[in-house]
DNA sequence: CTCGATGCAAAAGATTTGCACCCGA
DNA sequence: TCGGGTGCAAATCTTTTGCATCGAG
């Protein structure tokens, strides 16, 4: 895999994020003669493929996050959108639904919704 | 809540399906001058806040289905598309996620990717 | 009769793609 | 050099919205 300029560029924000990002949250953050909104959708499917990142469908949109040691999911708040990084306790249902339906699972999406404290009190 | 025709075919429409429906199957699968793809729309919006059906998010697309007593998730073949009902046991994580981060849980999605035994051998 | 429901067309938002040009190994 | 990577613009796909008209209660 070639290490271009913008490959670089992408996976440091990644790094430095404290959250999922989506496509266009990366590009907003970079200078926009830096790379091309196209070239983060290609290369965050670049990045997957490669399962140098995990991706998370919600609230309409694509957010990608570094795959890290340990495998989790995200609590996201419906007021303010804040994102609380949850672990997660799936294996042994993986284990049971392969056995059971004959799959070969290869990855599951969790996303829970609600509102956080200071959602509420508004 | 005003029961159209178009409402009571979508809600038939979901009844007979023995797997989750996204909108734009439910406009293919009857006489497009019986409705418009903006009402199925509307329709299954309103469902939802009545807490009539339960959606998911699978492969970019909103799949929606009857929110029986039990509530549940899917399991899906990503070779054919096929839908495999399964239980779901998040309701103690969400008890203490709920008391942990003095969250507000409305709900969740979760949906397990893998292939099936007959895409297996393929 | 009245107001919520619908149809239609247009817009919005996310993501993908074709193609010519560019550049990293 | 040269094949993969990128920019750009246009296309695609899903979902939403504004507005005039319709019809269930």
């Amino acid at each position: 895999m070639r290490m271009t300029s913008q490959r670089k560029q992408i996976l440091n924000l990644l790094k430095l994020a404290k959250r999922p990002l989506s496509a266009e949250m990366i590009y907003e953050q970079l200078p926009h003669d830096a790379l091309n909104l196209s070239t983060v959708y290609r290369t965050l499917d670049l990045f997957f493929k490669e399962k140098m990142v995990a991706k998370s469908f919600m609230q309409q949109t694509t957010y990608y996050y570094l795959n890290e040691e340990k495998h989790h999911h995200y609590m996201i708040c419906l007021g303010c959108q804040k994102m609380i990084e949850i672990a997660c306790h799936l294996d042994d249902m993986e284990k049971d639904l392969a056995d059971k339906h004959h799959f070969d699972i290869k990855y599951h999406d969790m996303t829970v919704y609600g509102y956080c404290q200071a959602c509420q009190n508004k």
